[in-house]
DNA sequence: CTTTAATGTAACCAATATAGTTACATTAAA
DNA sequence: TTTAATGTAACTATATTGGTTACATTAAAG
């Protein structure tokens, strides 16, 4: 399973896209229901990424691209596996006297990685633009009348 | 990051196909190297899936299926996910009166329930049958002379 | 019938990941 | 100088994972 760190960081960005920028981690904290340490411990990650920029002391969030150029992607890889890259987790150390333990590792980098890729490749197709779009749009229909 | 579990899983069904299920989770568990018990918990999820059938005091283990008809999807679905069946965590009980955190959720859930889709089906296009055909493949290579 | 050996499963344990929480140093604006 | 925000560390609780031991159940072999 993929931790919340993710959906929380499309969060965070949709924030700070919709108020240009100008939100405090103790506002998105109030709207994720969370801490604000956990906002900008995942701030962090994302500022390690080159999304986003920000300066102790200063109020504001800098987009480091163009929202529309911020894919789902992007915002994985930046908060989920920040070192190891890979989605499946493969057995190890097994018994090279077998010929399955030998061969099992490599057999199944293929595809693997391509499942893997797949998933990503499905990621990078969304934007956050589009997502914050998608939640305007939600907004505006339900904030009009009922009839 | 999915755990070992399924690899874990196919190793285990590859053991069975080519020793036509005449294997033990003594057996098994070395050349996994792991404990038999280990084995015995990812048979039982095999089992309650559909994928094999074994019995208490007998050898072998059965496939349900042709091997040719079991994709790493019915392994990845059979040992991870058994209740959940999401991939992604979204974090729940944002508030509500904010526009974001009142539609967080809705407006990822067809970009990320996609992006899973991709996955699954990437994975539905590979038979175990066909990582074992790799296996024995890569073996047949390395055992020839290294000329 | 008895012995043997295998599966099915429960009960722990250690290690790790996640998310929440508190605290505080650093920084810059008012 | 005061205020307030970020950056980060430290600690905690919880859940997951994988390893380990133990044992009841079962069936085959002798």
């Amino acid at each position: 399973m993929i931790s919340s760190r993710f959906t929380v960081a499309v969060h965070i960005l949709a924030l700070v896209h919709i108020n240009n920028g100008n939100v405090t981690s103790d506002y998105i904290a109030a709207s994720v229901n969370t801490n604000p340490a956990v906002i900008r411990r995942i701030m962090s990650m994302l500022s390690k990424s080159g999304l986003i920029a920000s300066h102790p002391g200063v109020i504001g969030i800098n987009l480091q691209k163009p929202i529309s150029a911020i894919t789902l992607l992007d915002v994985y890889r930046a908060v989920e596996l920040p070192e190891t890259k890979e989605l499946f987790t493969v057995h190890q150390n097994t018994n090279v006297q077998c010929m399955v333990g030998k061969e099992i590792q490599q057999a199944l980098e293929t595809p693997l990685t391509e499942a893997q890729r797949q998933m990503e490749q499905a990621l990078a197709h969304t934007s956050i633009e589009s997502v914050v779009a998608d939640i305007l749009h939600r907004h505006n229909n339900e904030a009009g009348s009922p009839s």
